[in-house]
Order: C-alpha cells, then sequence, then structure tokens
DNA sequence: CGCTGGATTGAATCCTTTCAAGTATAGTGG
DNA sequence: CCACTATACTTGAAAGGATTCAATCCAGCG
C-alpha cells in the first residue's frame, strides 16, 4: 500500500511506472487543507481543477426547490473530487464532512500529465468508470431496497471503500456523517433513518453512535441488504 | 450533424480530426443487428469488447433477488453500451427496447486507437463523465422527486438526449418503452406510472401514447418537473 | 449553566403499493 | 374474417411504508 490514496487505489487496476507516480505525487506537493461543512465546489461553478481527496470525507450533493437536497455520493481519500475544467459547468456541489486536504489539479496541469502518460489516464477514467458505476448501484438502492436494506447496504459500500484506502479495522471505521445526511444521501428523512438504525442495532447487524460504525456481522449484514459489491471493482484485472 | 452518432454527440466536447473520426468509423465497419428484447450483456460477463450504439435504443438494468430490477440507465445511439474489457466484470445487464445496430469494440482496438489518438481517448473519458453525471441525477430523481415530477423530468432528459442526436422533431419522439419499464427505471409501479402519466396529460405537459411522446409544452414540462439539464453538458465547452 | 445541533420516540397523515378486475391492442391461426 | 391468446394499459379499493409534526432527550460547548 502506497502512501499517496490515488496511487493505491489506481494499482487495483494497473502497475504504475515511477514516473506515473511522479506525475501523480508532483499534482499532490501542495494540497489545500479544508475545514469540516466547508464547500469546495457549489453547482455551477466553472472551475479551471479538478481536485483530489488525500485524507478525510467528502460528499456531492445537488440542491432542489423546496430547500431540499440530494446527497449523489461520497468521496474518501484517493477519489478525485470531479474533473470539473473537463465540464464546462458543475452539476453538483462538492462539500466536506470532516477536515480534509485536498489536491487541487490545474485543467492544463491534468492535460498535459494525462497526455504524456497515456496509461495514466487509461487509470483516471477507470476510476471515472467506477464513479459511475458506484451512481448505479446508489440508483437501485433508492429505487427498490426498502428502508433498512438500503441503509445496511450502504453501510457495506462504505466499509469496503475505507477498507480498500485504509482507512477500516476489522468491522469498524469512522464516518464522519449524521443521520440526517444518511437520509440526504439515502432519499429517507432523518427520523426514519433514526428507526431504521434501530432496527440493524436490534439484530446484531451494525452499529453506528457517534460517527463511529461497528459492523458485527459482516457476511449478514450483505446478505440482509442482498449487497453485491461487483460494482466496486475491487479485486485487481488480471 | 455528422452521421456517426458518437462523432457528433463528441462535437459537443471537441472537433475531431479526420484521423479521429477515422478510428470510430473503424469500430463501426461491422455493427452488429438486435432485436429488442435481446440482451447484448449480462451481469457477470466478462466481455472483451466494448460497445457502442449506432441505432435502437437500450437500458442498463440490475436484477435484484425476488425477481425485480432496476433500470439505472438507458442508451441512445452514440452512447457506449459500456467500456467492459476496462472492467473485470459486468455489474449490469444490457438489453435492446428496439431494434439496433451496435459496434462492438475489441478491448485490443480501444486500447490502440486511444492510445495513439490521445484526444479521442480524452473524448471517450468525456462521455464516461456525461454517463456519471446522468446517473447522479438519476439518484436525485429517485431519491427526493415526487412520482410526478420524477417522471416528467425523465421525459426532459430524454426529450433532450433524443434531440441531440437527431431523433426528435419539435416536441415529439419515439421512446420505445412500456409503462412496466418507466416503472422500474423511476422506481415506481406500472400501476403508478399509469396514474402520473393520465396527471400530465391532464395538465396539458405531455401525452404518451403507443411509444410516441409528445410534449405539449416544453417549458412548462420543464418548470413542473423542476429539471434542471446543466448535467447533460449539452452547450459547447468553448 | 443555558444553548445548540443531533438523536430519539409517538401519533396521525399521506403517497405509493398491492391486489384485483376489466379493457384495449396486436399478432396468430383456423 | 374472426375467434383466440398474449401483452399492455386502465381503474378502484384496501393496505402499508415512510413522512410529517411534535415533543423530549442528550452531549458538547461557550
Amino acid at each position: 500500500m502506497h502512501d499517496n490514496p490515488l496511487v493505491s487505489k489506481l494499482s487495483g487496476f494497473l502497475d504504475l511506472t515511477s514516473c506515473e507516480r511522479h506525475e501523480i505525487e508532483t499534482w499532490c506537493a501542495q494540497p489545500k487543507q479544508l475545514n469540516a461543512r466547508s464547500t469546495l465546489i457549489h453547482e455551477g461553478d466553472q472551475t479551471g481543477a479538478t481536485c483530489l481527496m488525500l485524507s478525510g470525507w467528502a460528499y456531492r450533493y445537488k440542491d432542489i426547490r423546496g430547500g431540499k437536497r440530494q446527497i449523489v455520493g461520497f468521496l474518501l481519500p484517493g477519489d478525485m473530487c470531479d474533473l470539473h475544467g473537463f465540464l464546462h459547468e458543475a452539476d453538483h456541489s462538492i462539500a466536506m464532512l470532516s477536515n480534509a486536504e485536498v489536491a487541487l489539479i490545474p485543467s492544463e496541469a491534468l492535460r498535459a500529465s494525462t497526455e504524456k502518460e497515456p496509461r495514466l489516464m487509461r487509470g483516471l477514467w477507470w476510476t471515472t468508470l467506477v464513479d459511475a458505476a458506484i451512481a448505479r448501484e446508489w440508483i437501485l438502492n433508492v429505487g427498490l431496497r426498502d428502508a433498512a436494506p438500503r441503509l445496511a447496504s450502504l453501510f457495506c459500500e462504505l466499509w469496503l471503500r475505507a477498507h480498500r484506502v485504509g482507512l477500516a479495522e476489522d468491522g469498524a471505521f469512522l464516518a464522519p456523517l449524521t443521520q440526517t445526511e444518511l437520509g440526504e444521501a439515502l432519499g429517507l428523512t432523518s427520523v426514519h433513518i433514526n428507526r431504521m438504525l434501530r432496527i440493524l442495532r436490534e439484530q446484531r447487524l451494525l452499529e453506528f453512535r457517534g460517527k463511529q460504525v461497528v459492523i458485527q456481522d459482516l457476511k449478514a449484514l450483505m446478505e440482509f441488504a442482498d449487497y453485491d459489491p461487483t460494482y466496486l471493482q475491487l479485486t485487481r484485472r488480471l
């Protein structure tokens, strides 16, 4: 496991040359420090940079008329905040869930690096494909699972993703989320999240208290949620 | 507008050189003919090829325990069926909604072309970003819109996407979908879709009869749905 | 020590589903 | 040309899961 989280994530897809690693490390030389709850990108922004999470958690969200909003994804270390600079206008906002370090990669630097190192471009493209696959799994989750398995499913994903970047030991990890945010991510109210958490607790599947997630029985939780992690592409190709 | 739908789609992002266009046209030389309802990719498949829709409509779906399934996206001409061959195992299935022509691009050919033409790789990467953005919008749609605006929202998207590839005139286009499939895409039952279609019809927003969609008042429909098309990245970047 | 944001619980309401039945439409074969 | 069948669409009534509204509890913090 390399100390740069993007490098370790990409190694699930290909082996980076030292040259390619060097490009990534150059991007990360001067990370920006962000506080919990600060917003990095606002819907509608035209940013000239792509960002990469180095530490901390963040989330993507979209606002809607009437003050409601939907969280459409979580960002963990190694995830790209997004490839705006590529897109002409941000279609969603990004905010921090915890204090975080973020590398800001100017569009031009990204373009230069990736045209110089096509394998690196393929690798980043691959991460975008995985991001899309995660989003599709969320559609399924919100679209047709009942509240309790829906919530269980999200925790399965978060555990696996946190585990991949070395942030989860056994069944325990820190998820800097409130019940309201869980609701906003799952299309449920915080009241209902609270009730579903009680059910998972009573079934001895999972505890979530004070940001600390303890999965007591991962196998049973995945069974309960009817969860299939294929979409995360965690196993090494080849 | 070029006759190859991927070429015209990519021209929303960059101007292709004749060389780049040639690569795409080579991929499309011998399209496969598929019948409505046939399945192109099954969840779990390990395909060595990426596919590209040349004509017809298709959809991506995921099965779940209990015989239910969720449609997680529609594919129109110019859309890539997916970049499996890149991913080691398909996390969802793809089936045709109508008779269709699909170009199958062997992974090695795709790799060779894109490493030879980095701008083309950037272009395809961009389409993946748009696909991810569409999936995120679906999360919002299913997660927090009520049934009627949710349905309206989907029709707005389909109209814009069909229009982009020259398949929609004025407010009318052909959407080869059943009410059951609309329900599977939106996380609703076909019974409820039926009732919501009646509401849209009564409000003089949209008619959907026999696969034919007639949007009577697009502006009002978008307003009704609280729809914002930014995520489709339809306007030319620079 | 009072304040604030988050968590918890109860009760009534509501949107969507489920179950059920009936209608329409298209394709098939006699 | 018309039964016959299959699939899709339509509508009603009852049931159910999640929301809404409201109140209380709790921990961290200035």
